[in-house]
DNA sequence: AGCAATGATAACAATCTAGTCAAAATCATG
DNA sequence: CATGATTTTGACTAGATTGTTATCATTGCT
């Protein structure tokens, strides 16, 4: 099994992967708050990004300076084949637990 | 929103209240590690409820000594209403997210 | 005594968060 | 059109929380 990864790094992953070529920090993290309702600030996101990054689940690239109002070149990223497997197998892992408690879940 | 949970901490929520009346952490440690194939060490796990416990997420009261072999008593563990709460909160989270990226999950 | 099962402690490593500063590009004003 | 304010973004730092491993302590059976 490959290393686990958190909660939050899960969360970056999914919206990394749900934004494609708009996938840098400020849009990864509007998405989780929009989406999820968890708060998560573009500075969390970075180092989240780097970190993963670090273990070789998503690479980034500058954008071209093309911003609209303003601001500094965009760090894109993208998730690697091996973090999306990452995602694959940390989902399973939740839903195999899951499934144990469905009706605990449901009803109370 | 409640606080988020880690994910391991999500496992051992689901374990515990997977395993009803025999959760304590060896069994919910073996309970992790079978089903989800996660590593997952009895001590790991205590920590993990102890600070679950500390939030209010779960209660513990030791058992009987009604052992097999030898042995302490066993310190069970049971999930509160809060924390069957935050774990629908949790898994509610990663649902949203996911359901942005199905097709790459699928055929890749 | 010795062994098995379990809980507890402690020290460490990894992950997550908030606060602040820095850089780059536009905008506004004179 | 020059200059400073404003916006957007990345980077750094320090701290809190969470997760891991190693080791010791307690209890009861054999």
């Amino acid at each position: 099994m490959s290393a686990p990864l958190g909660e939050f790094e899960l969360l970056v992953l999914l919206a990394t992967m749900s934004l494609g070529d708009e996938a840098y920090p400020v849009s990864i993290a509007a998405d989780i708050e929009k989406r999820s309702g968890r708060r998560a600030s573009r500075t969390t996101v970075l180092i989240t990004l780097e970190r993963l990054e670090d273990k070789d689940l998503v690479s980034s690239w500058y954008g071209d300076s093309t911003p609209q109002r303003g601001g500094r070149a965009k760090r894109h990223f993208r998730t690697k084949p091996r973090g999306i497997q990452a995602v694959r197998e940390s989902l399973e892992r939740i839903e195999t637990m899951k499934a144990g408690v469905a009706d605990i879940l449901r009803g109370k």
